[in-house]
Order: C-alpha cells, then structure tokens, then sequence
DNA sequence: GAGGATGATTGCTA
DNA sequence: TAGCAATCATCCTC
C-alpha cells in the first residue's frame, strides 16, 4: 500500500466532497457517499497531492493563494493530525529512545564540584568552607587572614564570573526556545507539527545548550582547581615564622631545657601565642630538640642569652609571688622559701630579688653557692602540695631549667651538682637523649614534682 | 650565587 | 601516635 492510500485509510469516512478551493484548487468528491469505490478516492488524493507538490512551480502570489486556501480548509486538522501521528510513529520515534538517556556521570561530577567548591548552590562565604578545608590540610593558622581572604575573593570571582555566564547560557537558550517554539507554531499551521515535536525539539535545543553548559562547568572547575592547587602550594611555601613567635618558643624551650616536651596544653598555647597550629609547634620542637642535641655548642650562646632573659623574668616573678604570698598567706611558713642551708635563709622579698636578681645578673661577682642542689630542691618544693600559691610556684618552676643553666655557666654549676644525675647538663642523658625523653612534661616533667602546676598553661 | 638557617616532610621505632 | 633522624625545600644573609 502506497503513502497516499494509507493516509487515505486513515483518514477514514473524511469527505472532501462540495468544496471548492480558492485559487480554482478542485477538492476531490466525497467518497463513500455516492458509491465511489477506493481507486477514484486515490485519485482524488492524489490530485490534491500533486496540486501542493506543483505549488512551489507556480507564482509566488497564486502559490499563497493556494496556500491559504489549503489552510483554510476545514479538513486540514484533520489532515494534519494524521501526518503528525505518521510522523510520531516514524522517524520520532527513534528519537525519543534518545531522549531517556542517563545523567551524564561526567556532568554529575562536574556539579558535586562545583557544589562543594560554593561555585555553585546557595553562596556559603564564597567558598570558604573549600578554603578552609585547604587550610586546614596545609595546617596554618594565616590562612584565616591574608591567603584564606585571598583565595575566598578569587573563589568569589570565579562563582561570579560562573553565574553570569551561566545565565547567559540560560537566557541565550530559553530566547532561543521560545524563538524556536513561535517558529513551530507558525509552522504548524501550514505543515504538520504536533505540540509533541515542539516539545522534543525544546528538549533538543536544551540538551545542546546543556553542552554548552558542561564546558562552561568543566572550565569553571578547571580553574577551581588551579585556584585551589596554587593556594595550597603557596601554604606549602617555608616562611619563618615572625621573630616573636621564634623568642617564646625559645624562651620555652630553653626554660624546659631538661624536658623541653611540651604537654598538648602548652602546645596549643604556645601555638596560641605565635600565632601558628600545633603541629608547627611540634615539628619546631622535634627540630629544636634534635638541632640542639646535635650542636650544644653552638646553642650555648643562645641558651644563655634565653636563659638569662627568663631568669630575670623569674626571678621578678618569684620575689613579686613571694611578698604577694607572705602578705596574702600568713599561715604558710617562711612563704614555702625557706632554704635547706642556713646561708640561704630569706627573711624578707626584698632579700630574696635582690639575691635572685644578683644570681642572675652577676652583679655579685662570683656567687657562692653552698649547696646549689638543696636550693633547687627547695625550689621545687614550690611546687609541692604544700604550697598553696598554685601560680607562684607554676611561675618559679617554669624557670629552674633557666636557674640551673644559668648557674652552670656562672658559678660552677657542673662542679657543685656533677655527681647528680639529674642535673646532667641540660637534661641530656648519656645517651643524647634527654632525660626520661619518652615521657612528655605533659605527664610528670623531671623537674616538676607530683601535684604540680605545669608551667606551660599557668605561662 | 653560596651556604647556613629553618620549617616541613618522610620513614622508622618504641 | 609521638618523637627521632634524615632529608628536602625554601628563606635569608653575605
């Protein structure tokens, strides 16, 4: 069966019959009505056929008139009605399978990105959770000021520049549906159209602004992650940390030099303090440990220049505890100084920061000591349970490392305390290591006694 | 630019 | 998991 006998079946019992065509276009009879047999009906057809096909040979203006006649037809609905659906049932319909296709995984990735990078979604700081993320996998503390504010304002820039185009795109496409969609509709009247091919043909349309959109996204998480890497290396770049972070972890650790491990406490305050994380605190204490292991020597001048700096702190510190305490604790006997040797015995503050300060200026010459190791016993009986002052003695205690270095390099201190372990050189075992290494101060420092308050949160 | 100083990383150990 | 030791990479000074 040919095209023109199957649309004649379709379209059924359709009468065409009585109506006469502007344009002098004769419409076949009616069939059926007046016994015309199938092969007339062809013919008919068939002639109305050839009359549309020879439309395009004729003038342009008889050529619209025919036209408008057709159009006018009141069986063009009809007509066209069937021509859509052979359409749809046709080359459409292959069409359509397309259209199921699955989420493009490559796409869904670009947008997860692009979401968890706040480029796109609801705008979350311009990006800063991303930014902090990558600070917080560079570890640095600066992060939240110059390079965090940095990265969030190109972040920003980026998210900018994605939705502009990106509405763009949306604009450009939604213009060129509904440009599209008007030229279908005026379309459909002289051809046949079906508000279902519209429909594909929008989908279409979006599909192909839809790659558009995916190179816009894949570009736009290309630079995410340019951004993103160059932030991270710039993290990863070595800068010495500022000069007042470097003197209070010295002072630290030359003040703790017979166990210079901080606890965690006093690692988060000292990070605290020098403005960087905790595990720049680490790394700068297991290279300072090792470093100064390796090269006394060469840290000597060093530790002596921290070590008298500290001392004179201390000392300030104890006489300011020591007459706070005896004013502010009369039932505590001689304030907790009360020395083994009878030399050492102090009646009043000032006598004690005048010899402390004396001790540790060398103002005095060469400063007898009798029984240096019974002072620094005494001393750390500050930090005993029998002394109240909880913060005096966190204050002399954070500083007897300092005493004790400071006394071995101006009043023999090797000599009067060399058959003590414990007062081994800096806190240096035999093995290089330092005394009780393995056990961080965060537990019992070697030089703080049970019920002690630890230096590092009290400094 | 050389060389030392210094912060970070890595592999290993207890 | 903290710390050590070696090493890398960068900074800083001369």
């Amino acid at each position: 069966m040919d095209e023109q006998a199957r649309i004649m079946q379709a379209l059924g019992g359709v009468s065409l019959a009585g109506h006469s065509v502007q344009g002098g276009m004769a419409l076949p009879p009616p069939h059926g009505h007046d016994g015309t047999d199938g092969d007339g009906r062809k013919q008919d057809i068939g002639d109305i056929l050839h009359q549309i096909m020879t439309i395009t040979d004729q003038s342009l203006d008889e050529a619209q008139a025919k036209k408008h006649g057709l159009n006018c037809h009141r069986m063009k609905p009809a007509l066209f009605s069937v021509l859509c659906e052979i359409k749809e049932k046709t080359g459409l319909s292959i069409r359509g399978a397309q259209e199921e296709d699955p989420p493009d995984p490559q796409l869904m990735r670009l947008d997860n990105m692009l979401l968890a990078e706040g480029v796109s979604g609801p705008e979350k700081g311009g990006g800063s959770a991303a930014a902090a993320a990558a600070a917080a996998a560079a570890g640095s503390p600066t992060d939240n000021s110059i390079e965090h504010s940095d990265y969030r304002a190109k972040l920003s820039q980026i998210r900018q520049i994605y939705h502009t185009e990106l509405e763009k795109y949306e604009q450009a496409c939604n213009e060129f549906t509904t440009h599209v969609m008007n030229l279908l509709r005026e379309q459909s009247r002289t051809r046949p159209i079906s508000p279902k091919e519209i429909e594909r043909m929008v989908s279409i349309i979006h599909r192909k602004f839809s790659s558009i959109q995916m190179q816009l996204k894949q570009s736009t998480c290309e630079a995410v992650m340019i951004l993103r890497s160059r932030f991270l290396d710039a993290r990863r770049k070595r800068r010495n940390f500022s000069k007042q972070a470097t003197e209070i972890l010295n002072e630290y650790f030359y003040s703790h030099l017979s166990n210079p491990y901080p606890s965690e406490e006093a690692k988060e305050e000292l990070a605290k303090k020098c403005s960087i994380t905790v595990s720049q605190v680490s790394n700068w204490f297991g290279n300072k440990r090792i470093r100064y292991k390796k090269n006394i020597g060469k840290f000597q001048e060093e530790a002596n220049l921290y070590a008298a700096k500290t001392a004179v702190t201390a000392a300030h510190a104890a006489a300011a505890a020591v007459q706070n305490s005896q004013t502010n604790s009369p039932t505590t006997p001689n304030s907790g100084f009360q020395m083994k040797d009878e030399e050492f015995q102090l009646d009043s503050a000032e006598n004690k920061n005048t010899l402390l300060t004396n001790m540790f200026t060398g103002s005095s010459g060469s400063f007898n000591l009798p029984n240096s190791g019974d002072m620094f016993m005494s001393m750390q009986n500050l930090n005993g349970d029998s002394y109240q002052g909880a913060q005096v003695g966190a204050n002399v205690q954070s500083q007897v490392d300092t005493l004790r270095h400071v006394i071995s390099q101006t009043a023999g201190y090797n000599d009067a305390l060399g058959g003590n372990p414990m007062y081994s050189p800096h806190g240096l075992n035999g093995n290089g290591g330092w005394q009780d290494a393995t056990t961080p101060s965060s537990v019992i420092s070697p030089t703080e006694g049970p019920g002690s308050v630890h230096s590092d949160t009290s400094n």
